[in-house]
DNA sequence: TCCATACCGTACGCTACCGTACGGCGGTGA
DNA sequence: TCACCGCCGTACGGTAGCGTACGGTATGGA
């Protein structure tokens, strides 16, 4: 994974921070327990770093990148609106299942800190979903309220999970139908 | 709202832990904080409490109680189910903006004292939802869907909300006809 | 009136974490 | 080989909160 090299770069640092995050929320970036995870010390931190919230801002400009623009890349990459509505779909449904940190980071919006990235992330998704919904012909207006539509059961739905409550199926043919099914509701005129 | 006197009950504590979790979040639930806010010693807290977790955990039974079953009560109270749906997502639709406290908890879920009352709620809730789905006539496995859909959708408004980007109508006649919207997607066969 | 009980104030020790100061080490270029 | 610089280790002081000990006060019932 790292390196073997047993320096740092302040890149291992943030990404320590963000697995924290999605592991323990917030509150778990904390410079000491991190460098006792990373097997160094604070002399290491306080080089890389001004401070804690210098860190923070580094976890979640990483989370935005990884999480948001590289998704959106990937998916960019599929011809078909129509393929790239179903990709964005499945690979939210087994994300929100497997990956905690989209969750933590929403549990953490009151930080202020977190705030203005998670309000960046979010219009930048929903933006993007409504942009496929025009590619798919839909005007304008009615494109937004589906691409709000689709986000927001996204988010219920990792909060449903979140409450140790899934009722959607995670994999398998049964995902499949769901998702069929989600398509169908979703780009229904 | 409290009573004049400056002796505090142990509700009393419970009342301001929750109104701190609602403000704050789970982290704000510290003893020596709330003793200057509720303007006394640490000696009141220790008199009616255990420890600290003594007291999230009577918060949380509070929040309960209140945010879940009292809703209940009320909405159990009219007599056409039709009616207590409507009821209950208006009162969901106001309480996702103004009151805060649901959103601070479900962002808590990871805390080993809330998750399993979340849980609860959560099941309680969804529980409940499909029961007036059956009192609509549809069948048991199709109304825990619609209920279970209902509540994944007030789950993501008040994410969305949180995440600062609110697109729902909150009150007057907007409101209205969006209620009527969800109310026709929900019980159409 | 007097005392028991319920409740609160205060001082203390403990732990966890933040941030700073500074010394030291190891690799690299002259 | 030697000096320099990037990086790390360590020790320290400061703060915030938890929990405890114990003394003090007020209030209602005998």
């Amino acid at each position: 994974m790292t390196t073997p090299t047993r320096r740092l770069s302040r890149t291992d640092w943030a990404a320590a921070a963000l697995a924290a995050i999605a592991e323990s929320g917030m509150s778990a970036v904390a410079v000491e327990p991190l460098a006792r995870r990373l097997a160094t010390t604070k002399g290491s931190f306080y080089w890389h770093f001004a401070n804690r919230e210098a860190l923070i801002e580094a976890a979640l400009e990483l989370w935005e990148q990884e999480h948001t623009e590289a998704v959106i890349a990937r998916v960019e990459r599929e011809v078909d609106p129509r393929q790239r509505l179903r990709l964005l779909l499945t690979s939210a449904i087994i994300l929100a299942q497997e990956d905690l940190i989209d969750a933590a980071v929403l549990a953490g919006a009151r930080h202020p800190l977190v705030a203005p990235v998670l309000a960046r992330v979010t219009e930048r998704r929903v933006d993007y979903l409504a942009q496929v919904f025009r590619q798919l012909g839909f005007p304008p207006a009615q494109a937004r309220d589906r691409g709000l539509l689709a986000y927001t059961a996204y988010l219920g739905q990792t909060q449903l999970i979140q409450a140790g409550l899934s009722a959607v199926p995670s994999h398998g043919p049964g995902m499949r139908r769901y998702v069929d099914r989600i398509l169908g509701i979703l780009t229904n005129p």
